[in-house]
DNA sequence: CTAAAAGTTAAAACTGACTTTAAGTCAAGC
DNA sequence: GCTTGACTTAAAGTCAGTTTTAACTTTTAG
């Protein structure tokens, strides 16, 4: 498989496998004529990535996630301390988007002629500091 | 207050502000001897402005959000818009957030020897174009 | 009066995760 | 064998939202 393949096939960009194997997501893949040639297990590694960018991983934080993957590399505590600290703080999104989706809803409901007199009724004033 | 207290009092690093102004989400404050001046409105505002952002509003946008804090402008249908539509971005992320804490709670409780065998046995595989 | 702290500006730098560009090389179909 | 499209590289560009820098002025404390 040559990298458009293995783009077409992951959603990717061209680009995007090449920059990930440049910062370390991606091993050397072998050449053929100096072009990459992927392996099915390719794929998977990319969705993998994919997959763990969209929980919120940076990158160097994925190459962390995925040094699991292999078989013979046990779940460590790094892996498991990362993952943990990730757990947590889509706990504490989900927790403030909850809120935040309330507010929203009471300011799109409640008919005041102005945002100021949502923001009194609603009683958002002191909370401000709080929620930012 | 200058500047520099304004900064204390809403937890912003002065440049922030500054930057603000620039892009016409503070309007100009009066000045002594060059220096801003700032009344408690300002505080409020900032606030205002940070509450906004944390709600995944992009700045600009922030712009129209605040548009409806005047008194004698009463919420119009391009703010009723833009709530919406963020009302609805915020819903689609607590929904993906919901199940990725589960995936990830999953995947610490499971004890597999590695995240190979995790995701294996979690069946993920299949989902992972659907879930990046 | 002076030194230092805090203010001013415009412009450049930073962050992360890519994408684009330029200039060239390889490969597939006719 | 030739064209065309896909590939290669390094380097630069992009985005938004700041922060930093450099060079300078104003304010404040002693």
């Amino acid at each position: 498989m040559k990298i458009g393949a293995l783009a077409a096939r992951t959603g990717l960009n061209a680009s995007a496998i090449r920059y990930y194997e440049r910062v370390g997501l991606l091993g050397q893949p072998h050449r053929v004529g100096g072009q990459r040639r992927y392996s099915d297990d390719a794929v998977y590694r990319v969705l993998l990535i994919r997959f763990a960018a969209t929980m919120g991983f940076s990158l160097p934080e994925i190459s962390i996630f995925l040094s699991g993957l292999r078989d013979d590399v046990p779940v460590g505590p790094r892996w498991r301390k990362l993952t943990g600290r990730k757990l947590e703080e889509i706990e504490r999104g989900i927790e403030r988007s909850l809120k935040l989706r309330t507010l929203l809803q009471h300011l799109l409901r409640c008919r005041c002629a102005s945002l100021k007199m949502c923001v009194e009724k609603l009683n958002l004033s002191p909370r401000l500091r709080q929620i930012s």
